[in-house]
DNA sequence: AGCTGGAGTTCCGCATGTCGGAACGGACGC
DNA sequence: GCGTCCGTTCCGACATGCGGAACTCCAGCT
């Protein structure tokens, strides 16, 4: 099995380790979610320590400054960021909600900017997060223009259920993209998180692929929701004009 | 030589490469850079491909998003911005000047939170972008409350010239930092980059050692700068109180 | 076309660096 | 003072990473 014996795959199950939540783990810890026996992980978490992609506290290990340094300066989110932020700015201040910039990954999308809502508590997803194309609106929005294959993927990966409302038929989804390409707006139900609404529109690049959408969240109701509609489709298509400059 | 030895830290140093400013590469450039032959790199990046820390453009090779995503989830820069974020979004409203939150790593400061003031154009830095402690606000207030050792480091390392104004002399910088301790306010004239002033305060954790900077840049003048010293200091002293609750 | 330079990829034998069980030592907390 | 769970060290066997060299492919010249 070429995946798990290089030892520097080895050394990426010790960082992957990491997304499930907690922020510190001790080294048999570690060792045990990474499938590592005890003395690799050591010996491969020193090379980690010292360039800085870990960090030893009293209590254990944690993710190190240098990935936050790298994790910014990745290019396809940097890019688009830059170009998108104003923009968001101003569908923030005209609409006084929580905005949200995604990209697609795979069969998720990543959450690049996300502009909070001043009185809005803690949100569920941050920037960087990371949530299933299909019960997202910002998700549904990208794979309404994206080529089939990709629906196919996410089909095949199974629609996994994150609340009651969350769309399992892959019928039901083709349908629901339809209707999101007839008005170039998706809609998020209470599908990722109960309580929780959510207007995305796609954006283009030059090529008139798309690459992100933009959202508006955190209303309490579906007519407010609708009522938001057009200024985040116009905020879509002034940054997707802008994206293919 | 244990550094270079290991296939971990040479996979590292391919990653190493991409700080310096380009952000795509081709594979030879890659292996220059990292000092590696050409068929190694080619045998490590497939594994980082893999893994998404790189990834494949028709014309070279990038950052990956899961570079972006394990960025956003280091601890130590995260919780300070969680906690910080609405102190510096009143500072940015009640100023309108671009606002800086930074933590030190080694003798340099980075960057962990960022806003632009609304007409700026482009920043000298940006989140996750590091610059020398000596020749910086944020930094010379990290550096005014931490151990003597640490400035003993700082000129060590030598105090590279950004500006013509740019703290050169040992004990220039020493009378700067005493200074510094007797208003809890830093200042930077020029020192960083030429027609940019920047005032910086101190932020202490609940053991009250420093732990960050917050600042307020992009004034022309010294006498704005000196203007905006009781507002930045004041959102320090509320911050700080917050960071020990 | 034909050539040339530089890109990425493949091959394969050598030996170097990795592997991991086991044993050690230290810090808690019961 | 005893058990437990942590991190660290050791070392022989061996698997794996190493990298020079050779190959292909494409783009741009002449």
């Amino acid at each position: 099995m070429r995946n798990s014996s290089s030892s520097l795959s080895r050394a990426l199950s010790l960082l992957d380790a990491f997304d499930k939540g907690d922020g510190e783990l001790t080294l048999t810890e570690l060792a045990d979610r990474a499938g590592l026996p005890k003395s690799t992980a050591h010996r491969l978490v020193g090379d980690l320590v010292r360039w800085r992609a870990l960090e030893r506290t009293p209590h254990g290990l944690r993710l190190g400054m240098r990935l936050f340094e790298l994790g910014h300066l990745v290019p396809s989110p940097r890019e688009l960021r830059d170009i998108a932020l104003p923009y968001l700015e101003d569908l923030h201040t005209t609409t006084r909600k929580t905005v949200n910039l995604a990209v697609r990954d795979g069969i998720d999308i990543v959450y690049v900017e996300k502009l909070l809502a001043p009185n809005e508590p803690v949100p569920h997803s941050r920037a960087g997060g990371r949530l299933p194309m299909h019960c997202t609106a910002l998700g549904k929005a990208i794979l309404a223009y994206s080529p089939p294959a990709l629906l196919d993927e996410v089909v095949a990966a199974g629609l996994r259920r994150m609340t009651p409302k969350t769309i399992q038929d892959p019928r039901a989804l083709r349908t629901e993209l339809a209707a999101v390409r007839e008005r170039r707006i998706a809609y998020d139900v209470e599908e990722s998180r109960i309580g929780l609404h959510c207007v995305a529109a796609p954006l283009f690049d030059r090529r008139g692929e798309v690459v992100a959408a933009v959202s508006v969240t955190g209303m309490q109701s579906r007519s407010t929701a609708r009522h938001l509609a057009p200024a985040v489709l116009t905020a879509s298509l002034s940054l997707s004009r802008q994206l293919s400059a």
